[in-house]
DNA sequence: ACGATTGTTGACCAAATGGTCAGGATGTAT
DNA sequence: ATACATCCTGACCATTTGGTCAACAATCGT
């Protein structure tokens, strides 16, 4: 593909072959796919390894061959998680647009929550069990994610750009309304007499949230800044 | 050592003891509460007998004689959180004050959060595993309930007293936005860098929700009603 | 005092749990 | 073809699981 010519004559070096690397990815692929459906339906300690194998269509042995054991696995899906979470964390600034940010932000989680409904239901579950993974993640990166934000909104108020409410619970509330649809799925199936929320459905409860978000919190509305 | 000759002739009647009833009462109530600990943190199938009966200071055996299987005892829960559910959804009708009515929901929905977390993260936990054991529920009752509410938000937007926002998506938003703090505890605590959320905290956020939600549907604050 | 109901619990069971391991199958590169 | 690493998996293990049961203790109404 590309001038790789010298890299082929370094990289090969590594053990083993390249196209085994292939198989394993695949069927660590698949395994994760699996375990993220059955631990965010039974918990950590609910899920089993036989479950997970079952889930993923192979004997429990090369479960355990490709990740060693079930405690490494779940710590592997949480990290995934988080990775994903940060990806969309991007920064912002005083400068920019309120309406636009909480837009965005508002829109993001929604997605996020959408795209990994598992790995949404996951992370609930270890919240809803004390977080004893997570304790270090939840006071340290996290924190910082949300202080710096919380700072911005603060600014922003200050400016008259929107109300004085709490940053942090305006956080807490974004967060809530949207996970809210991964992890509460089965409770709005069952009232709305769906069998599955569309995307239609989640365009318009997106709308519906920005709305009620911006206009409660006093956000003007994107407009050309005055001169 | 008091006067209660009298009462023990009367009471006693009953059939079997008396005080043995209270001893199964006490009991019963201890298990109970143990149980909703141990299957909040660790869902139903995350959750063993034995632990539910160390939580309680019992022998398994003692736990399985009063409550006759796991299953059973969890079905027990549910249905105790459900009747704590049903008590605060008393009758509203197009006539009371949508200010009043959206806050008086907030607030008992914050209240039972507050009250019975564990049971709150009871539910949860059901809900995140596809709620197996409240199918029937969600799609009777309580879809019957959101139903009724949701044609009296409709009729206040169409007399003006709010904005035309989905009644459906609204008590999403203020399920999700009070339950959050029961649920996500560990969260909450861990990024505010607390270890309880004071009384103080819930009476800021209640208000803090209030406030947001009330503003964001457009709804005009209690007055006295025009001539 | 006495029979009956209720409460208590250790011993026990088959099944499932997370995890190990030996031994073979499958490939890959030379 | 040979050597070597990866891949695969059934057999096996100690422990835990939900649940039963029989024997015993406590309390009750009479």
């Amino acid at each position: 593909m590309t001038d790789v010519t010298e890299t082929e004559t370094l990289q090969p070096v590594r053990p083993g072959g390249e196209s085994n690397g292939a198989t394993r990815e695949r069927n660590e692929r698949e395994i994760l796919e699996a375990a993220e459906r059955v631990f965010a339906r039974f918990g950590y300690r609910g899920a089993s390894v036989q479950a997970i194998a079952e889930e993923a269509g192979l004997p429990k042995s090369n479960v355990l061959y490709y990740m060693g054991n079930k405690r490494g696995l779940y710590v592997r899906l949480l990290e995934r998680m988080m990775a994903r979470w940060n990806a969309l964390l991007d920064d912002i600034s005083v400068e920019d647009d309120p309406a636009e940010v909480l837009e965005a932000f508002i829109r993001s989680k929604m997605q996020l929550s959408r795209q990994h409904p598992e790995g949404s239901r996951l992370f609930a579950a270890e919240i809803l069990g004390g977080a004893p993974f997570l304790q270090g993640y939840l006071r340290g990166e996290l924190r910082e994610w949300v202080r710096t934000r919380a700072r911005i909104f603060e600014q922003w108020a200050e400016r008259g750009l929107m109300d004085p409410v709490d940053p942090v619970w305006l956080i807490f509330l974004i967060w809530s309304a949207t996970q809210h649809y991964a992890d509460f799925e089965a409770q709005v199936l069952g009232i709305m007499g769906q069998d599955e929320i569309s995307d239609a459905d989640v365009e318009r409860i997106t709308r519906f949230l920005t709305q009620v978000i911006l206009k409660g919190c006093g956000v003007k509305p994107p407009s050309a800044t005055p001169g």
